[in-house]
RNA sequence: GACCUCAUCGUCUAGCCUGGUCAGGACUCAAGAUUUUCAUUCUUGCAACGCGGGUUCAAAUCCCGCUGGGGUCGCCA
């Protein structure tokens, strides 16, 4: 049976590249009706947090991504210890100042990669070099090989040989990780060697760059999957971005669920080129999304944002709502953008500036005039506001774009924005009347 | 520097394995249609096989070299 792990480290938060490496391996497991395995890779005791621990897996599950199993390496020293014991016993490791050390044969170490295949290492370049970064040489004159540390003199054990340990022990069957780990693998196989064990199978995906082609970095954009989250990108939407960096099911299709995504994954379609992250496509996606949804579960997802912003409170207007999210789900790629849009729906306090009013062009009197009419449309829906809006404009003789786009300015403060109606009404007549009075007052 | 690795529009990619298609799609951008404005939607357009050799009747596709990018060289993971 197909086994994989995701194998964080709690000393950050949960990476884009690392949600994107653990969604591979989950589209993976789930493709074969295999397993997914979280692994908490806490060995460095002084820099992992319980928080960080956290924080990564509510992004693993908002993401929709859950696992099988759930280990940390903290809990299992004895266990790495015991197998460095068996090193030190056969004579593959020796001692160095209370560290367990792996000796490093000279020779050649290849393994098939599922995406790049053949890559063949040779040890005798592992070499050691002094402070100066020369060369150390041997008493025959040959560079000195580096050894690899597998427990630390502290007794702590190495990450890569825990790695080994446990992926052998909970019989991983393929070990998909960034393309970082290449270099680490050759050291791996041969601790799988000096062990016994197998080796698994290994399948090493390309980076994800910044929108510059550079290292994704803090300093470049967000990085943290917690971060798009509280932007407001539907995990969905995110998933779906993700998967379509390195990866493609093979035609033309780009918008799709995980499920069906997984129907149609194999390793073998990774990509080898590393991707550069777009946020101008994961916003149309998101965007994709967000048009997909009812107004019902859209107002669901928005209730909580507009609450935390304190735009509304726990008795708000659900119909409401519903209403205004209807009205913007075409104008909204993520919630930064609905916050922005929106907020003069919830201001009471919404007065339009000068210079708005001064774009707007129109007399204090027609103003007022309007405020009138409309104090009067009963009920206050798009229906009613437009047809008292519309014998408005014929008694002025007034084309309805002169009305319309200054009337819009002064109640939303924009001169863009959904029908001036359906505005109205999710305005409610309360607040159109009070904005108009208050135009009319200022001009 | 050494070793590993990668290379199709600005970006994500299909095509490469099993040579022969106007090199296809998506994002972005531009234009048009629809809309009271904007957005959505629809239509159209701009835009790529890094370079140089080979193999072949034929190369984005196979081979070699170069160049360029990325990664790793910790008792971090």
């Amino acid at each position: 049976m197909v086994k994989v792990r995701f194998a964080p480290s709690p000393t950050g938060f949960l990476h884009i590249g690392g949600a994107r490496t653990a969604l591979f391996n989950y589209m993976y497991a789930r493709s074969q009706q295999g397993s997914f395995v979280l692994r908490v890779e806490d060995t460095d005791r002084s820099r992992s947090r319980e928080e960080y621990l956290n924080e990564i897996t509510d992004s693993l599950h908002w993401l929709g991504l859950d696992w099988d199993e759930f280990y940390k390496q903290s809990d299992r020293f004895d266990l790495y210890r015991e197998h460095a014991k068996r090193l030190l016993d056969s004579g593959a490791a020796y001692e160095d100042n209370g560290a367990v050390v792996l000796k490093m044969p000279r020779q050649e170490v290849k393994f098939f990669d599922l995406i790049r295949g053949e890559v063949v290492f040779d040890t005798s370049n592992f070499v050691q070099r002094d402070e100066a970064g020369n060369n150390l040489l041997d008493s025959e004159g040959r560079p000195v090989l580096k050894d690899e540390v597998l427990i630390k003199a502290d007794g702590s054990p190495a990450y890569s040989f825990c790695c080994v340990v446990d992926d052998a022990l909970t019989e991983i069957t393929h070990v998909i990780r960034g393309e970082d780990h290449i270099p680490n693998t050759p050291k791996q196989i041969l601790m799988y060697q000096a062990l016994g064990f197998k080796a698994p199978k290994f399948a090493h995906i390309p980076m994800i760059l910044n929108e510059e082609g550079g290292k994704m970095s803090k300093r470049t954009g967000a990085v943290a999957v917690s971060e798009y989250r509280a932007k407001g990108f539907l995990p969905e939407a995110l998933v779906n971005y993700l998967m379509l960096l390195g990866w493609s099911p093979g035609g033309d299709q780009e918008l799709m669920t995980l499920d069906s995504a997984i129907k149609k994954f194999s390793i073998k379609k990774i990509n080898k080129s590393s991707a550069a992250f777009s946020m101008d496509k994961l916003r149309w996606i998101n965007g994709q999304y967000v048009r997909q949804k009812s107004d019902q579960a859209l107002a669901d997802f928005v209730a909580p944002f507009l609450e935390k912003g304190g735009w509304i409170g726990k008795d708000y207007d659900r119909k409401k709502l519903e209403g205004i999210v209807k009205l913007y789900k075409t104008r909204m790629a993520d919630i930064d953008e609905f916050l922005e849009r929106t907020r003069y729906l919830f201001e009471d306090e919404f007065k339009a500036g000068e210079e708005v009013l001064k774009s707007a062009n129109l007399s204090g009197e027609c103003f007022s005039g309007l405020a009138r009419v409309l104090e009067e449309a009963a009920p206050f829906n798009t229906a009613a506001v437009e047809a008292r809006f519309r014998e408005f404009a014929d008694q002025r003789a007034m084309k309805m774009s002169d009305l319309v786009h200054p009337v819009r300015l002064i109640l939303t403060g924009s001169d863009v924005g959904p029908g001036l109606f359906e505005t109205m009404e999710v305005l409610g007549r309360e607040k159109t009347v009070k904005r108009l009075k208050s135009a009319a007052e200022i001009s």
